[in-house]
RNA sequence: GCCCCCGUGGCGGAAUUGGUAGACGCGCCUGACUCAAAAUCAGGUUUCCUCACGGAAGUGUUGGUUCGAGUCCGACCGGGGGCACCA
């Protein structure tokens, strides 16, 4: 006989499995109100053709929470959807003369294929696409809904244009002043759109942040930042003209109060409305307007952008000094979205006010000087002077630190009534429309009588028409001959439909709540079971979303809240974000770049290309991308190695928050960890006792042993996949499976600690590698699912060990160690230790001074 | 510029939160099996000195706190991320 067992057919087991889950709906979830639910989520996929090692990672991740989980007891939902709006559906359709709707269900198809070969444990039954009208009609209905409580609203504004998808773009979509998709400057462009009122919740997303303590901390910082709340005061100033005639009140935000008596100019920004007023009679102001949109809000542009000022016509005077006024501009630097588009200008304490008023030889006054600063030296001519200090050339305000000097003249602005303290948001409210068609119609209609129109609620839903064109730019939706052309549902008379669409980030801030009755026609979901499933428990998925998705998914739910369609305040309770899959690049020596496919390493370890041997220059690990050409297809790994080795994989090594390097060594070693796994039990089974077999009255100590690693990894484990440490989970697993492998059953005993101890270990590995651990429970005698079966609980007995090994300091430098009993008196590991050769030969016969003993762990000898 | 995170063997990374640094894996070295290779198995693998026993140094650099520091504190160097004319 050949004592090599059969290899693991991973191919022929994982479609058997996956088929066995699927016919048995193993993972469909159910309402039950006696046990506790969990719901395990993963950020939905955008179908844009295949999955990529990103998901693979992601979803394993998902999957061992899952997993976990469901032995743990719970009532598991781990549902699947689509994102399935969005623009590369468009420019398909340019570009390969398919249709969105067509290009997007295909896509779906080929990935839902693809996430099955992974063996998730997904409840497909729930699977949405946000494509589907019976989706996105629910959210036509809340917008209405939203839009009567006031939270929708529609706004000229200046808004930031993508010239490349010809859309606009919402302030959190702008990334260093390029579209976040395109990478194109955005523009500056005057438009009506529609907004979500998110600033209302400005506060409540800021503090209900520290209530998120299982979110990490960075993401909560980042839309801390983004929230970006500031105190100040809101100041009024009387304007007058040349002639001292008035003109006005002019009122500016301020951080900085306490300054107030080192203004030397007020500031405008070009696009405020009086500067708008201004320059219908002077064109050489309007030509200055022109110039500041011009410059754009590109970031590199805005670096090396010089301030620039406009001399207005006015003057602006004092609030707290009577007869002081100072020259009001128009300036280049002001932001028309912050505060109220105009500032007060203190050049010694404001880096940027400082360089206007040196360009435009303002004064500049000192009116903060360090504490232990000197009144006669101090000087803020060359920079201005930014820290704390104390308040120096103002008043009643001087000889105050900062803080206090900013109350008291909050205080005193209050009570004269030229001003009044106030809390600034950085955050702007959301901006909504795109002039795109692949994307959920925004239920309105213009009239020329009756204005804006909701569209009535027995309409709904507004569907997209199918037969639109994309030979030419702009919107389809605005081309099509007939679908805009409408009757105005409250005067009857011919109206438009709202041709924009919505951003697709609303389809995917309720998508999680509609998981919980996908299927319910009249609401978007049942009261009852939203309530039982939601929260999510878990929700996973990259950091990129830091701010867009998770903010913006945060409001949907107060919104909600608002229109009394929920209670609740947070859609997630935990949140991990994984790191990237990345892998090294490669370019020939035309610079152009290789797939890992198309080059080999040679014997030399050098790399060349595959096809005629060319050296090729390795480059550093980045984040797979198509544009680098350093990606590996996960059905590829998956044909070649099977599912679980790529879930294995995928858990091993790197902690799950930081950057996986992708290498073929590691691939190779996942799967040769299965095939040995495989081995290992296919080898121990057949001389194990039944399934069920009473523990024998006496163990042997290495029996015993066998069953403390056991038990051990059982701890180990759980604590490890509940703390988001799979590779740590992982280390453990190939420990106990070294320490299974090594052992050997001499007894009855020793084969009962086999068995239990290989009982263990697949169910401890099910959550990683689902098929071979199935395959395996099965092999072990067991006739009912692994995936159903109860998470092995450790024997505390076998958690502790008899004896402890104690490490022996001298002055703190290891010097031996020496095995006691558990919890040995200090007086016993005190005298062990300065009976041990080694420890005298470093005491050198000097008397110890102290002794320092850590129970279980140390005797520390101080001579 | 401001805010945040991270620097540990050849590599990915462990280290019960102040108590034996380098678990586990990859790679490499030696040996077994083989005509040979692959696969597999056994052993070794931080560096330096030593035939060995053993010793010394060692967690980016540097200073401090402590009986004891990868872990805490200060300064610096390097890498990554977020925000950026937000008054």
């Amino acid at each position: 006989m050949s004592s090599t067992p059969a290899r693991y057919n991973f191919r022929e087991t994982e479609a058997r499995w996956q088929k066995v889950w699927d016919d048995r709906q193993t993972f469909r979830a159910r309402m039950d109100r006696t046990r506790p639910k969990y719901y395990v989520l993963e950020m939905f996929p955008y179908p844009s053709g295949r999955i990529h090692m990103g998901h693979v990672r992601n979803y394993t991740q998902g999957d061992v929470v899952a997993r976990y989980k469901r032995a743990r007891g719970f009532n598991v939902l781990h549902p699947m959807g689509w994102d399935a709006f969005g623009l590369p559906a468009e420019n398909a359709a340019m570009e390969k003369k398919v249709h969105p709707r067509k290009w997007t269900y295909e896509n779906i198809a080929t990935m839902k294929a693809q996430l099955k070969s992974m063996g998730l444990s997904l409840d497909w039954s729930r699977e949405l696409a946000t494509c589907d009208p019976t989706y996105y009609r629910h959210q036509q209905k809340m917008f209405l809904d939203f839009w009567k409580a006031g939270l929708a609203y529609r706004r000229e504004a200046w808004v930031n244009w993508d010239p490349v998808d010809n859309t606009v773009l919402a302030n959190e979509q702008v990334i260093e002043g390029r579209g976040w998709r395109t990478g194109a400057p955005v523009e500056r462009r005057k438009l009506t759109q529609w907004n979500l009122k998110i600033t209302t919740f400005a506060d409540e997303l800021l503090e209900r942040l520290n209530t998120l303590d299982r979110w990490p901390e960075k993401v909560r910082l980042m839309q801390a930042n983004w929230i970006g709340r500031s105190r100040g005061a809101r100041v009024f100033w009387q304007l007058t003209d040349a002639a001292g005639a008035d003109r006005g009140r002019l009122e500016i935000f301020t951080t900085r109060p306490d300054t107030l008596y080192g203004a030397s100019f007020m500031a405008l920004s070009a696009e405020h409305p009086l500067v708008a007023e201004l320059a219908e009679r002077d064109p050489a102001l309007q030509h200055f307007v022109a110039e500041c949109r011009k410059t754009g809000t590109a970031a590199a542009e805005l670096e090396t952008a010089e301030k620039m000022g406009f001399r207005l016509p006015l003057l602006a005077r004092h609030p707290l000094m009577p007869g002081k006024t100072v020259p009001v501009y128009a300036a280049n630097f002001v932001l028309m979205e912050y505060g109220t588009g105009a500032i007060f200008g203190c050049p010694g304490h404001d880096e940027r006010d400082h360089e206007f008023a040196t360009k435009y030889g303002l004064p500049i006054i000192p009116v903060v000087m360090p504490r232990d600063g000197d009144p006669g030296s101090f000087s803020v001519a060359k920079a201005a002077f930014v820290e704390d200090g104390v308040i120096i050339n103002s008043d009643f305000l001087d000889g105050l630190p900062v803080d206090e000097a900013k109350a008291a003249v909050i205080a005193r602005l209050e009570e004269m009534g030229v001003g009044r303290g106030t809390i600034q948001y950085r955050l702007r409210d959301w901006l909504v429309s795109r002039q795109r068609y692949w994307g959920c119609p925004i239920p309105a209609i213009h009239c020329d009588c009756c204005g804006v129109v909701p569209v009535p609620e027995n309409d709904l839903p507004v569907e997209l028409p199918e037969d639109v064109t994309f030979d030419r730019p702009g919107n389809p939706l605005d081309h099509h001959p007939t679908w805009k052309h409408v009757a105005c549902p409250s005067c009857g008379k011919p109206g438009r439909r709202e041709t924009d669409t919505f951003d697709t980030f609303i389809d995917s801030s309720w998508y999680f709540d509609r998981f919980t009755s996908p299927a319910l026609t009249s609401a978007p979901f049942d009261r009852e079971e939203n309530h039982y499933w939601m929260p999510v428990d878990q929700y996973i998925g990259g950091v990129e979303h830091a701010i867009l998705h998770l903010l913006y998914s945060r409001f949907w739910t107060r919104a909600m809240r608002e229109v009394q369609m929920t209670s609740r305040d947070e859609p997630f309770d935990g949140l991990f974000t994984q790191g990237m899959v990345c892998h090294e690049t490669y370019r020939a020596a035309d610079g152009s770049w290789l797939t890992p496919e198309e080059v080999e390493r040679t014997a030399g370890g050098a790399v060349v290309r595959l096809s005629d041997k060319a050296p090729v220059a390795v480059g550093r690990s980045e984040k797979m991308s198509k544009s680098r050409k350093n990606v590996v297809d996960p059905d590829q790994i998956i044909r070649d190695y099977g599912a679980d080795t790529a879930r294995w994989f995928m858990l091993s090594d790197s902690p799950p928050e930081r950057d996986l390097e992708w290498t073929e060594a590691g691939v190779t070693g996942a799967w040769r960890f299965q095939q040995r796994l495989f081995r290992i039990a296919s080898t121990a089974i057949a001389a194990l006792p039944a399934v069920g077999a009473p523990k024998p009255a006496r163990l042997a100590d290495a029996a015993t042993d066998l069953r403390r690693a056991a038990h051990k990894a059982i701890a180990g484990v759980s604590a490890d996949i509940e703390a988001f440490h799979f590779n740590k989970a992982v280390a453990r697993l190939y420990e106990l499976a070294n320490t299974i492998d090594g052992f050997e059953a001499a007894d009855d005993g020793g084969r009962w600690a086999l068995r239990e101890a290989l009982e263990i270990f697949v169910r401890l590995a099910g959550p990683m590698t689902p098929h071979l651990a199935e395959e395996l429970w099965q092999a072990l005698g067991h006739t009912s699912l692994l995936a159903d079966a109860p998470w092995p609980s450790a024997e505390d007995a076998l958690l502790v060990d008899d004896t402890v090994t104690i490490a022996l300091q001298v002055n703190g430098k290891l010097r031996g160690t020496i095995q006691m009993p558990k919890d040995s008196p200090k007086e016993a590991s005190t005298s062990a230790a300065l009976a041990h050769a080694d420890v005298q030969k470093a005491m050198a016969g000097k008397p110890e001074k102290r002794v320092i003993v850590v129970p279980n762990r140390l005797v520390n000898v101080v001579v």
